[in-house]
DNA sequence: GCGTATACGTACTCGCGCCG
DNA sequence: CGGCGCGAGTACGTATACGC
């Protein structure tokens, strides 16, 4: 769990984030715009197709092999151990360069985080085994001095700033993120915001400005089906995951065709298109995320600018093995704001230079079949990544791409947000702070009723309490009050004569059905519906309707009686009561109904509090002794105990003068022993989570 | 044709109860 | 007693059905 303290630290740098290790699918070079530069790897060599028309053959030139010409070759040697810089500035060298860091880090603590990485870079340089760790050592210290020096905007580090242990926690309190069980969230067909999590696939590339990876459900682990197979049927794509793992990667691939038409696909296409921000959470199951201190991570804001389908093979364990090619969409999305460091990525070669506009790096070919232009994004070469041509995800050879790592160039480019795309919509930070109510607002609305972000920690919280916010961070003592106001009695009546109208319009609709006979007929309910008595009547200046329940023989085994408060009942004390109970602290609060503890727990959305006996169905509520009860719940139950004993009286005066037999005796009658309290606000029910019949029954 | 209601899906998870 | 299926759950976008 967080506290203040672990949430404003810069985290401690993992060790994958460790120069030693960079982070996937990329980092040993530097971040600088190769393109138009000439740093130490060259990505455009001179056999590259004509980069003004992007044409190329794809039979002449388009081989891959060992001297595969869009192969990127490091030109640097180690002899070299000055890196030229990006901007035609005289490259420095390495021990002056080191000098200018710790200089420079000592001036400004902003720099904590990255210092430590530079540190440890330069123990790492002398403990370089080999020319590639030891140049992209010097690439990364090189970024960095460039980095730090040369940015006159004085970029700043960001932090984890916004963080929870709880999905609904993160759901609750993020209006850009509001997905319980998907990893996408959108709205009108635009993504909002996305949940990196545990299946993360071998390819997949988080890093301080770029993401890549794929979305959407049908996925599967290949650890956990290995693990499932017998133990003589690993196959080939266990052991790739199994590798996965062992490196620090994702082991999951798709086992189900994923559709264009989906949501997600759509979606992230329209946000393209749109520029829209989409707000970054990253969960410590995810690959390289794991020694995250909070369950869900927020990053930043990102903006989406490829959207491609790649194929993807999935192993069936069978009788008849065999492999399953799947479509699988692809997104890659940058970072909005360049000129931050970011709190989760401290390779300093994973970051663009801010003088320079990067743009599109990849060579874009033409393909000979369908005439559509793709980028060259794999290090296994070009393919065609139009997912209708015959050559789609196809190398020269007609090989199915089939590691399909994303090279340098593609991890290198910068194609910031056009501004004149900015939306209302686009949030401007992570971090908003507590909606405040408003003289008009009761205090149960649903713009209220929210999480929110706990302003000392940053935990998204969610609203637990009836009459306050609270940080749901066990070391955090912070809470603010929230006014609940009582509720306008001519509200509730509005309220309630909507509710009676739908309920009445569905009825005659479904009695409508049923005599077209359009409808699947229970003949069980239906009988049962037939036997069961129902009355009406008034004792005093209540209105009571009663209803027998009988056994399949005839024996009535219950009953059920509702009074009605009149007018006049409710102004002699009801209606008070109600008011009490609105703006009272009784201990009203939301409690666990499902996976208890767990990072998905699930709060029932009422809120709730038990007075009297241990109250235990389902959700387990809080208890108090009458004795601790306020006046306002000891009233109520005295009239309950009152209506008991009327209920009592007239159902066995019902039952005796029909002559029926009844299961139980009325005369041992055990008062009532508890009262639960409910609270609801705005549009919220109580439900049940199961499927429902595909046709309708009439019960 | 439009507005409303309903069904259904989405990267979850784990304790509990039931059944073999 | 172990395995397995399901649940007083969460919000919302989308497709479809239906009624007027």
């Amino acid at each position: 769990m967080q506290t203040r303290s672990m949430a404003n630290q810069v985290p401690a740098t993992p060790e994958h984030l460790s120069p030693e290790t960079p982070m996937r699918g990329n980092a040993t070079v530097t971040p600088d715009c190769a393109k138009s530069t000439g740093t130490a790897f060259e990505p455009i060599t001179p056999n590259s197709p004509d980069l003004e028309t992007g044409h190329v053959q794809a039979k002449d030139e388009g081989t891959v092999s060992g001297d595969d010409p869009f192969v990127q070759q490091p030109t640097a040697t180690l002899e070299s151990t000055v890196v030229p810089k990006p901007d035609g500035v005289v490259p420095v060298p390495v021990t002056q360069l080191i000098d200018q860091l710790n200089t420079t880090t000592a001036q400004s603590d902003k720099f904590e985080s990255p210092k430590r990485v530079r540190d440890d870079a330069i123990t790492s340089l002398d403990n370089a085994n080999t020319k590639r760790q030891r140049l992209a050592l010097i690439a990364g210290l090189e970024a960095y001095d460039h980095f730090v020096h040369a940015d006159p905007r004085d970029r700043n580090f960001t932090k984890l700033e916004v963080w929870s242990n709880f999905r609904q926690g993160i759901c609750e309190a993020l209006p850009w993120y509001k997905s319980y069980k998907g990893s996408l969230y959108t709205t009108d067909k635009v993504p909002r915001g996305m949940l990196l999590d545990s299946l993360d696939r071998p390819q997949d590339v988080l890093q301080a400005q770029v993401i890549i990876t794929t979305i959407g459900g049908g996925r599967v682990d290949l650890k956990k089906q290995a693990d499932s197979n017998s133990a003589d049927d690993k196959s080939t794509d266990y052991e790739v995951g199994e590798n996965a793992i062992a490196q620090g990667r994702g082991s999951v691939t798709r086992k189900t065709h994923q559709d264009e038409n989906s949501t997600e696909v759509q979606s992230l296409k329209k946000g393209l298109k749109l520029g829209s921000y989409v707000g970054i959470i990253a969960g410590n199951q995810l690959s390289g995320f794991k020694d995250q201190p909070a369950r869900y991570n927020v990053l930043d804001f990102f903006h989406v600018t490829d959207v491609w389908c790649e194929k993807a093979a999935f192993k069936k364990f069978s009788d008849k093995p065999e492999t399953k090619i799947c479509r699988e969409w692809c997104v890659r999305l940058e970072k909005v704001s360049l000129d931050t460091v970011s709190w989760w990525d401290n390779n300093p070669a994973n970051y663009a230079p801010l003088d320079q506009v990067c743009g599109e790096l990849c060579a874009k070919i033409t393909c000979d079949i369908c005439n559509t232009q793709s980028k060259r994004i794999y290090n296994e070469g070009w393919t065609c990544l139009n997912h209708d041509c015959k050559m789609h995800f196809l190398d020269h050879e007609g090989n199915r791409i089939s590691k399909g790592t994303y090279n340098q160039q593609f991890l290198a480019e910068r194609t910031p947000v056009d501004p004149s795309k900015k939306s209302a919509e686009d949030p401007s930070s992570v971090f908003h702070e507590v909606t405040q109510t408003t003289a008009e607002a009761h205090g149960t609305e649903t713009w209220l009723r929210g999480g929110v972000i706990c302003e000392k920690c940053g935990c998204c919280s969610r609203r637990i309490y009836w009459s306050r916010h609270a940080c749901e961070s066990p070391g955090c003592d912070w809470t603010q009050p929230v006014q609940v106001k009582v509720y306008p009695l001519e509200d509730l009546a509005e309220e309630n004569e909507t509710f009676a109208a739908r309920v009445a319009k569905s009825k005659a609709a479904t009695d409508k059905r049923f005599l077209a006979q359009d409808m699947e007929v229970n003949p069980f309910a239906v009988d049962l519906d037939i036997k069961i008595r129902h009355r009406v009547g008034s004792i005093g200046p209540y209105v009571f309707a009663q209803f027998l329940l009988p056994s399949p023989t005839g024996q009535i085994i219950g009953s059920v009686s509702i009074f009605r408060a009149s007018d006049d009942i409710r102004a002699n004390g009801v209606d008070e009561l109600f008011d009490n109970l609105s703006v009272q602290d009784i201990g009203l609060k939301r409690n666990v109904v499902s996976c208890g503890g767990s990072a998905m727990e699930g709060m029932s959305r009422n809120f709730s509090q038990n007075f009297g006996a241990f109250y235990k169905f389902g959700v387990t509520v809080q208890s108090k002794g009458f004795s601790e009860a306020p006046d306002v719940v000891l009233k109520s139950v005295h009239r309950l105990q009152w209506a008991q004993k009327e209920a009592s009286d007239l159902t066995k005066g019902w039952i005796t003068g029909l002559g029926l037999e009844a299961s139980l005796d009325f005369n041992v009658s055990e008062p009532i022993n508890e009262c639960l309290v409910l609270g609801y606000m705005q549009n919220d029910r109580i439900g049940v989570s199961r499927r429902l019949p595909a046709k309708r029954v009439r019960c």
